[in-house]
DNA sequence: TTGAAAGCGATACCAC
DNA sequence: GTGGTATCGCTTTCAA
């Protein structure tokens, strides 16, 4: 099955010219007559030619290809990140390799070595890279998308939403609607730290500017092992039989929120009216529930739009990329929060 | 950001050896004393030598890389079956583009010759290809996953399920239950034809091998214009409303069958008891219902696991690759049948 | 406008 | 066991 295709040389021979010409034709550079192009090309037609790119790549030290690399493909957040960062990119003559790293840092180191090897012009770290900084040098752009992690030093650029301003308006939302004793739920693994951290942090924040004392029971947290609707459900049930009330929940997650609607549900609370609750991620989670869940959407259009532009402005060596980009989030307001 | 990096020349002037041996050495190939062996691994570790792959390809004819190309990586089970893919081939040292074709055939057109000339060393369909067959003759090996069309005569492999057991044993399933009146459920873009008209037929079929009439105002079809889960209630409302009776529903696909149960319980139908509902694909959607909705996995794994198995396969050059591999599938009974 | 030839980095054949 | 060198396909400089 090896392929032994039609060479710039083969084309030359049968046009009579050099594969000089030939290249300058096909690329559209130097001058030709009319008379050669029109030859070139018709015989480059005709035997189907098809450019190497390995040739190419050789001698322009440049492949045309970037790396994605992302924890998981198969997250629904992640993967339509994916599709429109490779869209767009592809747009702009780019072609992705994609790259499951399994949040396992040996994998992805092999990976980093493999891509560099192969000498991809860029790495998009889509959804955080698992260890930092990584221990094999890499000397190429780099663009973390939603980046969940600690963001190190490196000449890199991070496409991100405002977390912290996440957590705040998720939580002054909920203030917004009446209520007055605001529990948080959230089920996380420890690699996603960061994010979390700075979404409680915002909670914290805003029911401070609101001069609501924190009440630590009503901070329910859980770690993630299995599935995340499960577990938030039981953090709820264990909360309510430990008889501390509350009248909304900002859960991190879809999941989480859907886990707390059906434990409520379960209890009898009517979600909307007596507890308000929502979410974050806008995912099918929230919008499947029923009531249908209020969430925060984080501008995934926006996200691979602005990823996808500080790579090709670092691959066109553009000096003034912006290093940290905030992507703005957008409340949906559904059944959980307006009742 | 260009990167000059080392290369094997550089290697060979430190270690005081030629290129070959350096190039022996580094490859495990022909023969070396153990003492040039450990000073060229030494210095090549030291300068942090990455063989460049583009040189490599090009000689070789051979670039490590396959394509995989899907309509839609965001789709939940296509991007299962994408991870899992890469994941294999990668394991074989293999590194996987990922191409969204939108089941789009210009963009895909475009998409095989960006390949071809990239030197991939395989293409892997997810999900369907837009047209066939490709206007770009292809000599290399192709191997199709669910594919969702026409099959074609070239030498491909198909990798999928049984799309007419399906149809077949949901029908049996609800039958098995007692049910006398199984309609069908069907919302579909035309693109994906065939699996859709084998699974009708495989419907057909069951109720044929029970001596079950067909009635027609039982097969409810739509066009999928916007969300299969509204089109699919509408369906349901409108047979209802029409005064056609069922005590069964085979729907294609779990967005569909939630639409159904949606409006089943809109009517104060006792879904599981008066009528039962089987689904397809075994998704989210089939689990966030209630009640939970029966349906039909696939078995990403196998789907998965036999894909790359024959692009490895093709590309060791196997001679006896299976053309036609059938993936098991297999029913999970949840509450929309169990009552 | 056109062409000869060097070179990108790695492999492999064939001498030594 | 080791090294010289042609070669893969293409771009690019410099001359003609």
């Amino acid at each position: 099955m090896a392929k032994r295709g039609v060479s710039i040389y083969d084309i030359a021979q049968l046009a009579g010219v050099s594969t000089a010409t030939v290249s300058n034709v096909l690329n559209e550079k130097g001058s030709y007559s009319a008379k050669t192009r029109d030859l070139v090309l018709r015989i480059a037609h005709e035997q189907g030619y098809v450019a190497n790119f390995a040739a190419k790549s050789l001698r322009e030290a440049s492949t045309k290809t970037i790396a994605l690399l992302t924890p998981d493909v198969s997250n629904d957040f992640f993967s339509t990140l994916v599709l429109r960062v490779e869209s767009l990119l592809h747009e702009s003559g780019y072609t992705s390799y994609i790259c499951n790293t399994g949040s396992d840092a040996e994998r992805e180191e092999r990976y980093v070595r493999d891509l560099v090897s192969k000498q991809v012009d860029g790495l998009v770290y889509i959804g955080g890279r698992t260890h930092e900084p990584p221990s094999i040098a890499v000397d190429l752009p780099v663009v973390h998308i939603d980046h969940r992690g600690t963001i190190d030093m490196r000449r890199e650029t991070y496409v991100e939403n405002d977390i912290h301003a996440m957590g705040y308006d998720m939580t002054q939302n909920l203030i917004d609607h009446g209520c007055t004793r605001v529990a948080l739920a959230s089920v996380s693994a420890t690699v996603y730290h960061r994010g979390d951290q700075d979404q409680v942090a915002g909670y914290l924040r805003c029911l401070e500017d609101h001069g609501m004392p924190l009440d630590e029971n009503l901070v329910l947290k859980g770690p993630h092992q299995q599935s995340s609707l499960v577990e938030a459900a039981q953090l709820v049930r264990d909360c309510l039989d430990a008889g501390h009330a509350f009248d909304g929940v900002v859960a991190l997650g879809d999941r989480v929120a859907l886990g707390v609607v059906n434990a409520l549900k379960e209890r009898g609370v009517a979600v909307g009216r007596d507890v308000r609750v929502i979410g974050m991620d806008d995912s099918i989670y929230s919008r499947v529930s029923t009531p249908a869940i209020s969430t925060v959407r984080r501008n995934t259009a926006a996200l691979a739009e602005r990823g996808a532009q500080a790579m090709l402005a670092m691959l066109g060596d553009d000096k003034d990329v912006e290093a940290h980009v905030l992507v703005p989030h957008e409340i949906v307001e559904r059944a959980t929060t307006l009742g």
